[in-house]
DNA sequence: CTGAAAGCGCTAACAA
DNA sequence: TTGTTAGCGCTTTCAG
């Protein structure tokens, strides 16, 4: 029987408001007396006040919520720990949801949290669950991260993903490439902002090198190495039209085409140049060091995470939404060649 | 405002213990008619349960807490990965903590979840409160995973860290290595049983192949990429008193080695061979594929969740705590040498 | 300086 | 088949 207020309140021989009051440090109008005997008591007593019960009495939790797409991807690994960062020094916790970019998933935990009485949002969201996502918009502050979504209007924190495709399409241009491929996850059947951003900038940027665009050099793919592997062996099948580099929508796309290229023994940047969007702790250990275009990554978690908590400390949600949106960076490694 | 049970229980016309009864699945008795009534006014005002109230009233929360050394890490990843998956199937929330193997960051952790009324708990701890852990044991279904701590009586999930050593070091001697250094995080000034027993599993693998063990090829060291670069000098100054191959004690440490040997310009296997504990996606695409001892992260996760949950389904703490031990898999890649 | 009392939103006997 | 009632553990006026 876990011990309660009350238990303390008896055992001091107090009110249990007064207890409260010790709890919540209103010391104003407190004798020391009962100040030192209720700290004994307490931890006489070992005990803990229940958050549960505080929360439903104060319209708090002191918690957010963050529904991620997937925790094994570095990129938001890295999010993440820029969000937990923010919120531990704030005093907030933070309940972790990986949602796949499963929409279904993705409604599940959106429904659990708002019943958890979750203080703020962060989500990387599939545009899927707009309807509820404007509803959680009108309840608690909200910030979509890494993620671009016109129908909510909530604070935002994304990466130029247009610059970022142009650096990398100008780069592989300035070595001399005009054959480029790019492999992408699916962005035709889903709306999934930065898949289709990047698209779009590939095209752009070809076009600003006046390289026409090929739509047998844009595949679309998974990640699945068995499916990578027949699209790159198509690819690179057709001696006399083929490309000479290839980007990678994402860092787990980049690392599906890396692990293939390397089964099917093609030599980088000889055989075919190779860079890719985000960057990762180990991309320099490869062989060889991958050239990318990198993300603010953990600055991005955080000041999701800053966004959340100040509009919850406001108390009152954002007016006009905070649009952030961080610069890529080339990182020129040697994936490219010379 | 947000709306509630009695919101519902007035447009309905009927008590709020009707709704309830509706909201817990209590159908046996209730008219077709009113179930109907309550599902449409429910839809109507868009009324979602308050999840606080309901867990201090039923005493339990569907939620189980984790505490974690670093996210970043992608052993840790994958074990949460394990973990989240199972909580998700089985309808359980995860609130994750990074204590970063600080004590005082992983007791203020325990408090706030033990607060917050979760249901059980996994942890990767310090072992610098097992008093507190203890009493969590008593409260909750308690599974340490990834470390020992004999002090608290839980249930543990683990991996056989003294046999993964011998399988490294067994490897590298097969391959004619006979001076082997190791790189371990501290293990001395600190409690975390993976690094003591590997330390210890190396000395004594030394031993059964008759290698005396030198102390200056035990290095203790951060991952800090000064300091390991550092040690990485002094080790290979000397040319007739160096090692011929490095053990990475965890994969941060041997990145941060293959990092470091990178930047010396030393050739991997021919200067020096490395081999490391942890596998992780990425190993094979690093120059040379790193050869490695790999823990089954994904299915400790999910080992640890299912015993947590199994343990707060069957309203019962663990009488005799299971002790699940997995073996570790020798990985052989090319950095080691033929 | 402290206590009494009402209530947060929900559940669960016990009646009816 | 449904309503009444009494809390869960805590906070917070309002008195005193």
């Amino acid at each position: 029987m876990p011990i309660t207020i009350n238990d303390v309140a008896q055992q001091v021989g107090v009110s249990k408001s007064t207890i409260s009051r010790y709890l919540n440090g209103h010391f104003e109008a407190m004798s020391s007396a009962t100040k030192a005997n209720i700290s004994a008591v307490i931890a006489e007593l070992d005990y803990q006040p229940n958050a549960l019960a505080r929360s439903l009495k104060q319209k708090h939790t002191k918690t957010i919520g963050a529904i991620v797409a997937n925790i094994l991807n570095p990129f938001t690994t890295s999010i993440i720990r820029g969000i937990e960062d923010y919120c531990n020094a704030a005093g907030f916790s933070l309940i972790l949801c990986n949602a796949d970019d499963n929409p279904d998933k993705e409604r599940e935990y959106l429904e659990i949290l708002m019943a958890k009485q979750i203080d703020g949002l962060i989500i990387s969201t599939t545009e899927c669950n707009n309807d509820v996502l404007n509803k959680v918009n009108k309840k608690i502050p909200l910030v979509v991260i890494a993620r671009k979504v016109l129908a909510v209007h909530s604070d935002t924190v994304t990466v130029d993903n247009e610059q970022g495709v142009r650096m990398a399409i100008d780069h592989l241009v300035s070595l001399g490439h005009k054959d480029i491929a790019m492999f992408t996850l699916p962005y035709k059947s889903v709306n999934i902002s930065p898949r289709f951003e990047r698209v779009e900038g590939y095209k752009r940027a070809l076009i600003r090198h006046g390289i026409p665009f090929r739509s047998e050099f844009l595949i679309e793919s998974s990640c699945i190495e068995m499916e990578v592997t027949s699209n790159l062996q198509k690819l690179l099948h057709n001696n006399h039209n083929k490309p000479t580099a290839i980007f990678g929508g994402n860092d787990l796309m980049t690392m599906a085409v890396l692990k293939c290229l390397k089964k099917l023994a093609c030599k980088i940047p000889e055989d075919v140049a190779v860079i890719g969007f985000d960057d990762w702790d180990w991309a320099l250990l490869i062989d060889p060091p991958i050239t990318v275009v990198a993300q603010p990554t953990y600055a991005m978690g955080q000041k999701a995470a800053e966004l959340v908590i100040k509009g919850i400390k406001a108390h009152q949600l954002a007016q006009s939404p905070s649009f952030v949106v961080y610069p890529p960076q080339l990182i020129v490694r040697k994936s490219c060649g010379e």
